[in-house]
DNA sequence: ACAGAAATGTAGCCAAAGCTAATATTTCCT
DNA sequence: AGGAAATATTAGCTTTGGCTACATTTCTGT
């Protein structure tokens, strides 16, 4: 057995603490493109949780030095927090589009994908790309 | 827009409320399976957490009615117990061999499909079978 | 310019899921 | 039967991620 048998459920744990931050700091990016800033109040919305939990996600973000903040100011993304939002967008890009190229419908591949990307190795990354690039190759022939 | 802008996340946060039950009961009915009965010890090592904590997640389990307990016995799975971790174990097997399918290496495919198991609805899982079987039928031909 | 609306911040609460340490019970072996 | 080992429980701590209620700051429209 290539993995001990605590070792992954440890690594899916430790997932789970890094979920929450992929997903803000990707919600930031996302928004700033938009909107030009980002305001506690946008994520908030995005996530339908209040704008306190928004404000201490946020100081933790800070605190992992993801984002920073300014009090009564709109959130920035540090460097770290951009290449973070970036590698995070990117597998959500690749999975949802797995989603779709697989069959599964639009409504339910953005749904599923959000859960999902966060669970992805690398292997199971490379595996998706080759998938939808031979789906775009199957289309191109017709 | 199908879905309103929080509910999916909504539904996200609620996925990872029962992702620990699934796992527990589904670790539970396989050992139990395996080896007759199950104990706290076995399930702390299982999810290489601490005998403390896995006492008081199946004081939950209990208290949501999907495991049985007394003290000093094993645990016991209820009926609705027992239908989760059924499901869920089905679930995780489609995941699984959809990944292998899909070409991803074993030790990659066994961890990722604990992550993935819990955020596929419906439709995702019934493309997975559909691809499985595609699979299936591709290497039979050769 | 200033009143009210909107946004942000603070205090303090809760439950889940993790831990260690200490204690209790059961089981098993000699 | 007695003691060691295994198992279970209890007490008490931490962090995370939710919440409401209230206070403060900023923005906006007249």
């Amino acid at each position: 057995m290539p993995t001990s048998p605590g070792s992954r459920h440890r690594r899916i744990r430790s997932d789970h603490a890094t979920e929450l931050a992929e997903d803000y700091v990707e919600a930031i990016a996302e928004i700033i493109s938009q909107q030009g800033v980002c305001r506690g109040t946008d994520l908030a919305e995005r996530f339908a949780v209040s704008h306190v939990t928004v404000n201490r996600t946020i100081g933790r973000l800070e605190r992992d030095g993801y984002v920073k903040t300014e009090p009564y100011a709109p959130v920035e993304l540090t460097t770290k927090g951009q290449r973070l939002a970036s590698e995070s967008s990117a597998r959500h890009e690749i999975v949802l589009q797995f989603l779709v190229a697989l069959g599964v419908p639009q409504a339910s591949a953005a749904i599923d994908s959000e859960g999902i990307e966060h669970h992805c190795s690398e292997d199971t990354l490379r595996c998706m790309r080759k998938f939808i690039e031979q789906q775009d190759g199957a289309q191109n022939k017709k």
